[in-house]
DNA sequence: ACAAAAGTGTTCTATGTACACCCATGG
DNA sequence: CCATGGGTGTACATAGAACACTTTTGT
């Protein structure tokens, strides 16, 4: 996109900084842990930040935050959702600076270790996340209500899982997030009525002795319920 | 606010324009409604748009928002929400510019009517809503999702009605956002086992010779019964 | 043989849904 | 006195919640 022409009529408008944040979630051995990184530039250089970037004038917000989330990550094809815009006039001590958040899912297994580090960047869990800079705790705890929120209506957890993932998995995965027990029964009798997760030959012995089946949630059937009013909830 | 200082380590960052467009819903005689105006500048000058602004320096974007609302509709504290960001770099030919979109829901009755025309502003039915410029047409149709989504979970129908509304009103209101029939012995009986309305002992006679009975929302108990988690649904 | 997690069914309760009649009043 | 919209109750169906035992297998 070119910069604005002379002639352009908007040539008097207030132009801004824009910036986002993401709040990576990730799901490791029954916790939920979140991507945050020291800050590389000034103010508040060298404290807990979430990972982010400035939006260019030629890519949109989203594909800015692919293209940080790529960087820190070495993954592409990641969901990612808009949280909220934060644009409180005061919010960034270094200039007014508006921010769109984002949340992204990711399998925590896939990310490149080496990115990671090279960037600075830990996985936390959840509870023990540090102070960070500007209004990020805010927005991790706003981003936090939206997966609730959402994975309740939904089925968005698969996210967070291998491909492959049994049901104990799946349901550690829902208490992790909604910090809560659930009935094994009820769980898997509601989650398999809706008929979505493909079942496979292989099991899972990684957890016990006897080995759970291991599942695929099938996105294809899904599309297609969706489009014609599915009313899933977990 | 202050523009950037010369030693800021934002500096070399790019500055992007952001505007702020209002999907603007009003309820009139079992009709909903939206606000739109012939836009001024160019390009598309003329043509049908959303209302809203460029988002200044030293604003946020709901107060930009409110801003447009206030001058459009003299109206103030007014429910208003974010929909979403809109920032593909070639949405809006005059120049590269990122949108948030916003809604609001308005007291069709409460408006400043000369406002409205002062600024070549419309109201609209749902049904007949012209084509916009830019993806402004997209924007309601989004802003029409959330509407439907949230007003089976969040009691914000009421910021449609007067303040003293009958249950019929409410039901036709409800009607009209999602376009369905629905039971007004079933609707009725929901709605009151929340307990969230105050009967009033004046009825509305405007529609029929018995009158209806006009309720007022109990906001400060309903804000009461969020903070402790409740699940309104309708 | 036993520990440890996986897997399975039934009963009870609550909530949603369908449905039809009387009420109050102005004209 | 009647037409019009307001207001009420009950029976049935469906979905959610509570709950305990058997299976498998590695050690």
């Amino acid at each position: 996109m070119t910069a604005l022409e002379n002639n352009s009529p908007y040539i008097a408008q207030p132009k801004i900084l824009v910036a986002t944040d993401c709040i990576v979630f990730g799901f490791d051995e029954g916790i939920l842990k979140l991507l945050v990184f020291r800050r590389r530039i000034d103010p508040l250089k060298g404290e807990w930040s979430l990972i982010g970037s400035f939006v260019n004038e030629e890519e949109s917000v989203p594909d800015a935050a692919r293209r940080v989330l790529l960087q820190f990550t070495g993954l592409e094809n990641i969901f990612l959702e808009e949280l909220r815009v934060y644009s409180d006039v005061e919010r960034d001590s270094g200039a007014r600076c508006i921010s769109i958040a984002q949340y992204a899912l990711i399998r925590i297994n896939d990310y490149d270790r080496e990115q990671v580090e090279l960037h600075g960047a830990k996985w936390f869990a959840l509870e023990d996340i540090p102070q960070l800079v500007l209004d990020h705790n805010v927005m991790i705890a706003d981003a936090l209500d939206r997966l609730r929120q959402k994975t309740t209506h939904k089925p968005i957890g698969f996210e967070l899982l291998p491909e492959k993932f049994t049901i104990p998995q799946l349901q550690s995965l829902y208490e992790a997030i909604h910090q809560t027990k659930l009935d094994d029964r009820n769980f898997r009798k509601k989650l398999l009525s809706f008929d979505l997760l493909i079942k496979l030959d292989e099991k899972d012995k990684s957890t016990s002795k006897k080995g759970a089946f291991l599942y695929r949630f099938d996105y294809g059937k899904y599309k297609k319920l969706e489009e014609s009013g599915i009313n899933f909830v977990l």
